[in-house]
DNA sequence: AATCATTCGGGTAATTCGGGGG
DNA sequence: GCTGTCCGAATTACCCGAATGA
């Protein structure tokens, strides 16, 4: 059962993950090329973002204090 | 032995690929046009690409930062 | 034979890339 | 240091009708 299964990855785009977190798609480009977000290349160049990646560090700000 | 296709030529649907990049089929035509992917070509003209090849291309494009 | 989804083609908007400067 | 914006160039997405695939 040594399958090599490289389930199927669901990608984002530089503008939805930029949706996702409230800023500008370039953003979302800085934080790749500083290697804070891994991405994978289209043949043309262009970034697509792995969703469980982006939505795991949407899902760890817990560490806010609630000043309210 | 002898060497004779021991591998089974798994060949994908554009859209297929399309999926696996985020992006349209359409897009795919375009990278075998270009050709930065080679393609089978069934007997009425529609694309064929090999899963291995395909694959191969999904993978490479990392960009790693181990201590560059 | 007939239906339905997909993939041809082309052509035209919308994104994204890269660098640079605020 | 981090982000948003401007630029030109390149890549990608959506429109159509017609043909292919299953």
């Amino acid at each position: 059962m040594s399958a090599r299964q490289t389930e199927p990855e669901v990608l984002l785009t530089p503008s939805e993950v930029a949706a996702m977190f409230r800023v500008d798609p370039k953003t979302v480009t800085r934080w790749a090329k500083a290697g804070k977000l891994s991405a994978v290349r289209t043949l043309g160049g262009h970034r697509r973002y792995r969703e469980a990646e982006v939505r795991g560090l949407l899902d760890v700000p817990q560490q806010r204090v609630l000043g309210v």
